[in-house]
DNA sequence: GGTATCAATGCGACAGCGTATCATGTCCAA
DNA sequence: TTGGACATGATACGCTGTCGCATTGATACC
């Protein structure tokens, strides 16, 4: 648990919120989440989430559809999502070449790069295998 | 307009979207465009945002923030956009190497790719040059 | 251990973006 | 010209997320 080094206060409700993410197999969204903690305000709970997201626990993964799961980031660092559309399972990779492809596209434009996103979508193995 | 080519109707509201849209300089969100358009109902307003996305006359930005925008798309085809975060311009490019390196990715984890996005943030070339 | 301080919590209201419903209006083909 | 399908507008609703504020509780310091 990293939140003490950060100055964070590491509270009964953040500990629950977190024990709810390592012990869902899925990516979740905040009400999936809030359902598990009844005990737990639904406020806390995004507040909590939103902590985990700038200390790289835990990152938003966008949809096709417009819509927002979050997901325990496995590798804490910077990376990109497979997103099946069938099964909903998100897997993360990273991959240097494609940053470079990136930023290279920014140097050519003059473009100052911050931060960049990258989301891919389809069917993963296991529902390719359930035609 | 290729609205009649698709079987849509090509109405008093659908061309009055249109023509907001022509007009606007830059991205807009639909409450801006529902704004310019008193006389048309929101979400009509909505509606056709949604067809013309279909029809790839316009595209959704999605911000690093997590909100979105809309803008016209230059192209009409598959592209990836550069946004300010300073003054929120949106410049569309295409590169098939990125594309290429993201369904390398794909192709290695033995996922079937049906679509992408990426979106690279940072400061354009005239917000650089006011430093 | 006791206690002051200040972050964290819970609650409820609210805001933004988008969709559903449904009665009414409008286009177009026969 | 008329019937039927499609489009519209108004409004209610839903979902995701934030805000304000009184209360609680973790930590640091004694």
């Amino acid at each position: 648990m990293r939140l003490e080094d950060t100055g964070y206060r590491l509270t009964a409700p953040r500990r629950a919120v977190i024990e709810a993410i390592a012990g869902a197999n899925r990516p979740f969204t905040i009400e999936e989440l809030s359902e598990r903690l009844p005990n737990i305000g639904r406020a806390t709970v995004f507040r909590t989430i939103k902590l985990l997201q700038e200390l790289d626990i835990v990152c938003r993964v966008p949809l096709e559809d417009g819509g927002v799961r979050y997901e325990r980031s496995r590798s804490g660092r910077h990376h990109h999502h497979l997103i099946c559309g069938e099964c909903g399972s998100v897997t993360e990779f990273s991959d240097p070449s494609l940053d470079a492809a990136i930023e290279q596209n920014a140097t050519t434009a003059g473009f100052e790069l911050d931060g960049h996103s990258a989301e891919l979508y389809g069917r993963c193995t296991s529902c390719q295998r359930l035609t």
